[in-house]
DNA sequence: ACAAACGTTGACCGCTTGGTCAAGGCGCCC
DNA sequence: GGGCGCCTTGACCAAGCGGTCAACGTTTGT
């Protein structure tokens, strides 16, 4: 699944074959349909794979926090390093969101990550700390922010996550301070 | 062209075949070739072609606009209108991003967009209107958020793009207010 | 020692793909 | 009307695909 991964992150999915990935692994093709009953499974179980993976460096990385909104720059925060470690499952990632095959897999992914900020965002409205505002979209905006911020500063360049997560940080505290119409 | 975009947007670019680009238009495939060097360029052909009308239509939406935080929510305005009008585009572009043939053209149309942007977020700060900060990396943070937005709430739901726009401008403009590090 | 279960192989299958090309209509000009 | 060039056709091609399977070492249990 590793060698695999790489694999689809480099040339994408449909252009790798799987004798591509069983030959550059040195095994035949039995073995593959031993494992996994199709290519597209394999894609699925990368997929899930890495959402919790993700997930649990995200949890992983707020454990010792309760308050919400250091929660969420936490969480920020986590998943910028997790991007930077794991590349090739942000490739990965964005091309399943565009096949309708896996798509539903990849918008429940994304459902679960915004309910967890939302969830963040809703508790900060309570307390007063942030203006009233619908939650879920809010998260949905931090999320573009995180996700666009990866590509450009992390995988195209390859700048250090600190500067990229501050600035992240700032932008989106700033945006949910005013809340939403 | 426009045919090709539905099928890409819809199937996939890859699973979509020339043969079902002609067969369904009901044309022999000879004039495909005729018209096309390739498979590959008659996506890069609709690429180029979408940006072109992208930005024409953000420069038509700002036109008469000066202030430059206005023109930024302008923009935000303007794309998230011409992404719900043309939302086929909005998947075949997200794919392409992720193949590195087609990477480099999106990567290049992306600049622009940002540049654009960066341009007003600058005279912005040179006003005195918003904090100092990276202007391209903010620039980048709002087009993430217009990004994800759109797929949330313009293509996966239809939502009236009025609301989810007020949303977006109040969530950046807030953003930019407290510029970067 | 023997056999059953396990794990592995790679040639092979049917099918589809992007792309080619000889052939042929259609319209236009002399 | 005849010839020429633009456009169109669809059968055809080699290559590559995802997936299968008879065959075959290697463990393991007895």
């Amino acid at each position: 699944m590793a060698h695999a991964t790489k694999l689809f992150a480099d040339r994408g999915y449909h252009p790798t074959s799987v004798s591509d990935i069983v030959d550059s692994l040195g095994v035949g093709k039995g073995v593959f349909y031993w494992y996994f009953s199709s290519k597209e499974e394999l894609l699925s179980e990368i997929l899930r794979d890495a959402h919790l993976q993700l997930r649990r460096c995200q949890q992983a990385g707020l454990a010792s926090e309760t308050d919400p909104l250091r929660r969420i720059e936490l969480g920020i925060l986590a998943s910028l390093e997790w991007f930077r470690d794991n590349r090739e499952y942000f490739a990965i990632t964005q091309f399943a969101a565009t096949d309708e095959t896996f798509a539903p897999v990849l918008r429940r992914n994304r459902e679960v990550a915004v309910a967890d900020t939302a969830r963040h965002i809703k508790e900060a409205i309570v307390e007063g700390r942030i203006a009233d505002g619908e939650p879920e979209l809010l998260a949905h905006a931090i999320l573009g922010v995180v996700d666009q911020l990866t590509r450009r500063y992390l995988i195209e360049r390859d700048e250090p996550v600190e500067q990229i997560a501050a600035a992240a940080i700032a932008f989106c505290t700033r945006g949910l301070a005013g809340g939403a119409s």
